[in-house]
This record gives C-alpha cells, structure tokens and sequence, in this order.
DNA sequence: CTTGACACAGAACGTATGTTCGTGTATAAT
DNA sequence: ATTATACACGAACATACGTTCTGTGTCAAG
C-alpha cells in the first residue's frame, strides 16, 4: 500500500472505516473534523480530495454524507459480501478452467460469500465438482470449491494439482519432500498419499481456500 | 416473521438495501420518497417511524441519511447476510449442543453466511466438527456444519442422529426403510450403511444444511 | 352520525452539512 | 526576493435534508 499518506489522512481513513461500521453511515465533514483535530471543514474537504484522488474513498458532491471507501480500503471492513464467479465444474481426468482474465466479476454465475470469512476476494473463483473422484479430498458431487489461482503452493496447502501422466485433476495436499519427490497427500487420513519422483509431472493450478456443500 | 408490513414498508426496505449496496451510505428522505413514489417527505417518515417501531431500521435523528438497516431487517432482504449462531462442537460419542433458546441471535459466535444460499435463516445453528469421527461423511476436523434443528427429516436427508446404544453422534443419509429398519447411510460411497432395527434407538437432533471446510 | 386512529399530501421551517473564498504559513525551486 | 506548491484556518454561503404543522380521505368502533 502507498505510504503517501499523511498522518491525518490515515486517521481520517481509519475514523471512517470505523464510523461506517459502527453507525451504518458515513460521517458528515465536520464530523471528522472533530475526530481528525482539524478545525477547518475546507482542510477536511481538502484531505478527502486527496484520499480521492488516491483512489481509497469516492465521494459524490453536494450529498451529505455522500463519500465511502471504496473496495481498495474497504478490504480491512468486515460485514461486506463478495462476489465469487464460479467458472465451471471440475471433472475426473479433465483439467479445471482457470480465470479468463483479470476481470473476476464477468463470470455467469457467481456465488457470494462473507468476506470475513475470505479474506482478500482478488483472484478468487469457485468450481463445482462433477462426480465422486475427489472423494479422497473428503469432496463429493455437487460440493463447491473456492480456489485461488497460482502455480505454487506452501507446503501443505492443498491444491489442485494436474497429473500430467495420468492426465488427471486432483485435490490433495502438497508438500515438496526434501529428497526431491513430491507428496500428495489426501484429506482423508484414512488414506494413502501419492508420491511423485519428478516435480515437473505434477502441475499446481490453484490453493483451495474453501470447500462449501449444500444439501437439499 | 411478521407479515405487518405495507407494500410501501417493503418496498422502502428494499430500496434501503439496494441503495446502500451500491452507493456506501443510505438514502435521504427525499430519494426514499421518489423510490417509492411518495410525494411527500412526511409520509417517508412516517413510514420509517413504523419501520423503526417492528425494528427493521434504526434512525438517527436530526441526522441527514441518519438511518441503518437492523440485522434484522438484513435478514428479511433477500441477498443479504445471515448470522448464524455458532453454538458449540460436535465431538464424537457426546450428543450435540441444542439451540438454548428460539432468539437465534444471541450466540457470542456467529458465523457469516449469505442469505441466498441458505434459505430460511430461522433455526439454523452451526457446529465445529472437531476430530475425524464425521469421516465417513466427508466432513474432518476444523470443519463447520450448518444445521436446522428438527426431530424429524425425509428419507434421504442428511441429519445428525444419535445413536442411543452406541452412545455416538454422527452425520448420516437418513432412510426409514420398508421393513422397518432405518438406514444409516454414509455420504461416502466407498463405506458400508448401518442398519438399525429399532427406531426408537436412533435419534435425530437436526439436518445438515451446509458443511463449510475453510483451509488456511 | 360522530369520533378517533391511521395513512397520506403539501408546504413551511430550521438545522445540518458541503462548498467557496480570502488569508496565512511553511518549504523548495527559480 | 519571487514564485510555486502543499497544507492549513475560519467565516460566509447555499443548499441538502429532517422535522413539523395543517389538512384530507378512509374505515371501523362508539
């Protein structure tokens, strides 16, 4: 984040988030002048323009109360839902979709979920499983999956991975063992892991970051 | 939920949600007027007043766009967010917490969910699965089981039932067969159903609604 | 037929609130 | 010195906005 920011404008950021969240609308300018020590609505309206033009609040003119964060600062709100477009469906032996584009709202279909329970919404989509073969992830048909992409994980993650030789899709754990191999291990401690001797045959697609199943 | 809403009320509240959705701050008396085609300021505000007596917003006076949608009125919106009480954990061989009271809100922990994919936010609770013991369900340890308390489910439903002669609570498909017996079915098709002679020795405490697995 | 509660309309009013402007103070570049 | 720029103050101003008052029509209870 930049650090272009005074000390005031922080407060002010700060102030903000919490007033919103607090009272379930924005604080007038004098308001915040109060809270910032300033004593000048026009230095108020001064640091908002420059908020503004930093892009973490908008604000719309001659409205009272008329300025929010916007989602660049609002990331630190709880209480916000988030968008998550769901791609496709994973199925056995097929590789999964990966995000068209950076643009992660033009899916179809999206599915919305809390963002507290999320974290950071950027470069998020969901997938839907197809059949039983990720049974050993403790996944099953018609379960949802939120994943983010990326092509390298933290040991024990889990991930899902491409099989290239048995041109395969898998949710497992992952973990780089230190005499080279890779392990996959499954979700369901009743089973055996995977070991793979060369790390190039296995290509990682994305973190998974939730597992949600309806029923009914 | 009381049905002592006018179509103005409903269509007020509506427009309250969406229009704090999208723009980060609520409306003026004014903009309410014109959204629901009232022509005059007072009536708005009469209407906010009833709205305010049943609970479903909570105003500021004196304050310009001084007013915020209750929890409970967020409940009542379709796309909005749903606390559910997270009551406590499921623990194998011990029966599951049961909701206190009908004021589902009063949980010290909720958990966060979207109302459009859960449907009627009335007696659902949540539970932490702690331990493996839910395996054969697909569910482990760490994850979050949404239930809908009831004594009663249609066949094929996944309940928590308690097993009164192994003194075990566990997750299964629930099937009151032909002959008599019930069938305990696991979500994983790679295991075995229990079969119960005698009804009376399986009780069901609730259905599962959702299982949320977070991961990192 | 009153009476009164309830829902509504319209206008007048006063406060809340964003904006503008004149002014002042640093600091750095010219 | 001079000019430019970023930041700040306070007063005056215009309007955005909630409140209040008066009046109208409806409908059920008395």
């Amino acid at each position: 984040m930049d650090e272009h920011l005074s000390e005031r404008q922080q407060n002010i950021l700060e102030f903000l988030a919490e007033y919103v969240e607090e009272n379930g609308y924005p604080p007038s300018i004098r308001e915040i002048g109060v809270a910032a020590d300033i004593s000048s609505t026009s230095v108020v309206s001064y640091n908002l323009e420059r908020l503004q033009e930093r892009g973490y609040v908008s604000r719309e003119r001659e409205v009272s109360r008329g300025l929010k964060l916007t989602s660049m600062a609002q990331a630190a709100i709880p209480g916000a839902v988030v968008q998550v477009p769901l791609l496709g469906r994973i199925v056995a032996g097929a590789p999964i979709p990966v995000p068209a584009s950076d643009f992660p709202l033009m899916g179809d279909e999206t599915i919305e979920l809390t963002r507290d329970i999320l974290g950071d919404p950027a470069g998020l989509y969901a997938l839907e499983v197809e059949g039983n073969s990720m049974i050993d992830a403790l996944v099953h048909d018609g379960d949802v999956v939120v994943m983010r992409h990326q092509q390298r994980v933290e040991n024990g993650e889990m991930a899902a991975v491409w099989l290239r030789e048995l041109g395969e899709m898998t949710l497992k754990r992952f973990y780089q063992e230190t005499d080279g191999r890779v392990r996959l291990q499954p979700a369901n401690p009743t089973m055996q892991p995977i070991y793979v001797d060369d790390p190039h045959m296995v290509e990682v697609q994305g973190k998974v970051v939730m597992v949600v199943r309806q029923l009914q």
